[in-house]
Order: structure tokens, then C-alpha cells, then sequence
DNA sequence: GTCGGTGAATTTGTCCGACAACCTGTTGAT
DNA sequence: ATCAACAGGTTGTCGGACAAATTCACCGAC
């Protein structure tokens, strides 16, 4: 049943459910052995005829719970196959399917609110650590060798922007706009990327500068103009090329 | 089974799945029945053995979807007694739970997020129409009788300001933060509102006159200055009587 | 050696029957 | 009138059987 030697599954022994409980804590805790990292993206679950053994439930039960995750995009079943796990959180899946299905300037508009809130607490929140780290990201931007490299680079100094504000939830969303966004367009979300941050462009600078001065409003000023800034490109590119998405 | 007189259940014969779908139809199919209204909400569904058979498929098949859309929102099920209609849409139940875990003023700083941009985008792209309603809006909420319809009429306002920006994932996004703050906690919410909206203070008026003006950086301003308030009150409030929540 | 076809093994998908647990409404006793 | 017991109905869970789909191993042809 486990023997596909290609198919590793280091899993520690699932707790057993208590008799009495019921699909819903199979989904618990399915949910939070996936958050945890214990099922990661991409790895395949145990069949589910194991999952019920050593849940102590019936396989309808398990099957039921195994539904409901892959309806909340968590999980991808395949016949004959297994179970697969898609994503980590919840939201992220929820919230993939809603800016999937988005205005591409409306999900920059949402984007825009995030980043700007992120710079103002960023810099009201930070610590020295903080600061460290996002001076090592900002330079190592500056030191990128190519596009690419670049491109990862700011992705990561943007990221640690949002985590510096100290706000789990604001980042949870932020991340759940941003990374579909990503994927979706990532031919002119790259592009855009790319004439935004001109390195001869400064409001980057200005953040990580606002950011160390601790300046809210320094910081949440710099962050909407470098926003602007895509936007105005973001319309430009989309008059020349709509994007085709989701009919 | 279904001879109870006091729960009518008016439906029209359902259409029977063809051979060879999946629960995947059967969801589908349950789902259009309730955002078409022929499931109201408050109506009780017919008994899982009546939907089995009148689907033509299995009742563990029909309580797969079942079990989907209650987690999804759309349904309660309660044993004994029969599975009932909870939303006509499926409500964003993944963003809800994690709004409801997270720090409040957490979820304070994300909503003062979508609100500054929601002025922004409300001062830029309102129509006329829009600024008639507002204005209604605007002016019953002054006229509002006491406690309970300031409220109601101050968020009917604010949610007008949402609809004005045109950016209907703003929208949900906003519902989907502020609708689950409003329910979790209430009573502490509404004394914020109360506070903050004080008739005295004018970030509300200074909105409402950007959004006509078209200006996009005093409505920014406005809507800001009227969340920070909201955020020093929730903060002190907090402070003298924190809120156990989701332990 | 490679490639394609076939069949076996495995896993999910569906259906069914049985019974437990729970809820609602009715009836009888006080 | 209230309360308790009971009956009937409904959801929740379990287990078994089998269909449908996928993967992989084996074998034969080239």
C-alpha cells in the first residue's frame, strides 16, 4: 500500500480522534497538520483507508473531511492516484481563487492599500533586526546580477517589509494577493516589475531610509509613489496588450 | 419524512444527475439552487435520502456536497432535525476564520488599509449617481435616531464609500475583514464606533466633501485621520479590558 | 538497447445497509 | 398549566462491496 519507494511519506504517527468527535475534527486536524508543515505542498497524504486507521474513524468520515478540503483548494484528489496537498493556508487558496478571477488593476488597487499600510507600520513597528535584515536585502537588490536575480531580490525586500510590520494577518493577505498575481501574469507582472524599479528611480531607497528613520509617514509617502508609479505603467501595458483572463 | 405542515418545503423537482458526474455536480447543483433563491434562506433542504433519490445518486455522495457547502457556509446541518439554508452566496468562510484569529488590532491596521484606499479610489472614479446616494447617506446618517441606527447608518455610508471605488475585490476584501470584526466583537466595536464617530469630530464630512471634489489625497487624508482615531480608541480600550478571544 | 502494449496492483469514487446519536412533536401524568 | 416519556424522523458514522482511474512492472517486438 506505502510501498512506492518514490513516494516518501515521513510521516509521524497521526493522533488518534477521540470517539465521540466528529468530521470536523478530521478536518482540524488534517488542516492544521498541513499549516504545520507535517503534509507539505506537493507531498502526497496517506491513502485514506490509512488516514481512517489511524484517525480511529470510518473511511466515510475521512473520505467526507477529504472533500471538504479539496473543495477549500487545500487539497487535489486524483483517482487511482492519491491525495495531493495544494496549499498551505486556507486563505491562501481562497483568496487565489478570488484575485484569480479579479480586474488585474484592481488587484494592484488592493495590492497598493497593503504596501502602503505595510511601509507606514513598517516603519512604526521595526526593530534593529528588522533593520539589519533590510539593509542586507536592499543591497543585495542593488548587487543583483540580472533580471532575475533582481527580481527575487525585490520580492524578498518587499516581503520583509510586511514582516517587519509586526501584523501576521496583513501579510497572510498580502502574500495571498501578491503571489497569484505573480503566477497569473507573470509575463507582465515581470515586465512592470522590471520599469518600475529603475534603480535610477529612488522611492525604494526612500522607504528603506523612512523605515530606518522610523517615519510613517515618510515611509507610507514613498511606498504610494513607487505604487503609482506600476499603475501607471500596469494601464499603459494593459491598453497596449489586454490581458485575456477568465472567460 | 417530509409530512411535517409546519416546514414547506416548495420545490420544484430536482433535476436528476446524469450518470457518471461526481459529487463535484452535486455541489454545483445545490449551490445554484441556493444563490437562485430556490433554497431560501431560513428553509429547510430536503432529507438526504429525499435528495438522493430525487439526484438519482448515493447518499454518501449527497452528504460529500453537503458536508462542502456547510463549510463553506451555505448550509447548517444539525442532527435530527435537517440541514438549513445559512447564505444565499458562498461567504468567504476561510477568510472569516482567520480574521477571527487574528489580533484585533491587527485587523484594525488591514481595514484602515482598504479604507484609505477605498477613499482614494471613491474620489477618483465616483460617478454622479454615486455621489447623490452618498449624500442621502451622509445626511441620514446625521439624522440617525439613536445608537443602534447611527450605526447602521454610518455603515451603510462607509460601505457606499467601498461600492464608489468601482474595485469589486476591494469590496470583498473589505466585507470579508470588517463583516467578521462587527460579529466577533460587537459590543467592544460598537463602543469604538460610538467614540470615533462622535458628530463633533469632522474626518467623516472631510470625506464625504473629498469624494465629491475628486480628491483622492484629502479623502486618503480624511479616511486615514478618522481610522487612526478609531485605532488610538480601540487601543486604550484595549488596554483596560483586553478581550479574551480564540484561545 | 528502446518502445509500446497489457495486466496487476493500488487508490479514489460511489453505493448500500445497518445502527448510533440527536431532535422534534405528541401524549399522558401530575 | 408543566414536565417527562416515548415515538418517529433525521443526521452522523461505520463497514463492505464494487466501479473507475492511475501507476507501474513485465514482456514482446523491433
Amino acid at each position: 500500500m506505502e510501498g512506492r519507494a518514490e513516494r516518501p511519506e515521513p510521516l509521524p504517527a497521526l493522533t488518534r480522534v477521540p470517539r465521540g468527535s466528529l468530521t470536523d475534527q478530521v478536518i482540524d486536524q488534517l488542516r492544521e497538520r498541513i499549516v504545520g508543515g507535517q503534509f507539505p505542498v506537493d507531498q502526497r497524504l496517506p491513502v485514506e483507508a490509512s488516514l481512517a486507521r489511524e484517525l480511529g474513524v470510518g473511511r466515510s468520515t475521512v473520505r467526507e473531511a477529504l472533500r471538504v478540503l479539496v473543495h477549500a483548494g487545500l487539497l487535489e484528489s486524483r483517482q487511482g492516484d492519491g491525495t495531493y496537498v495544494r496549499a498551505r493556508h486556507e486563505t491562501d487558496a481562497a483568496l487565489r481563487r478570488r484575485v484569480l478571477k479579479a480586474d488585474v488593476i484592481n488587484a494592484y488597487e488592493v495590492r497598493r492599500a497593503m504596501e502602503v499600510e505595510a511601509a507606514r507600520l513598517a516603519a512604526t513597528h521595526r526593530s534593529a533586526a528588522d533593520l539589519a535584515r533590510l539593509h542586507e536585502l536592499a543591497a543585495a537588490r542593488d548587487d543583483a546580477a540580472g533580471p532575475e536575480s533582481y527580481r527575487r531580490a525585490d520580492r524578498a525586500l518587499r516581503e520583509h517589509v510586511v514582516e517587519c510590520t509586526g501584523n501576521p494577518l496583513l501579510g497572510d493577505l498580502y502574500r495571498g494577493v501578491v503571489d497569484p498575481l505573480r503566477s497569473a501574469a507573470a509575463g507582465l507582472v515581470d515586465e512592470v516589475d522590471l520599469v518600475r524599479d529603475d534603480p535610477a528611480r529612488p522611492e525604494t531607497a526612500d522607504l528603506v531610509r523612512a523605515i530606518a528613520d522610523q517615519d510613517p509617514r515618510a515611509a507610507a509617502d514613498a511606498a504610494a509613489r513607487h505604487m503609482d508609479a506600476v499603475l501607471r505603467v500596469l494601464t499603459v501595458m494593459l491598453q497596449a496588450a489586454p490581458i485575456r483572463r477568465h472567460s
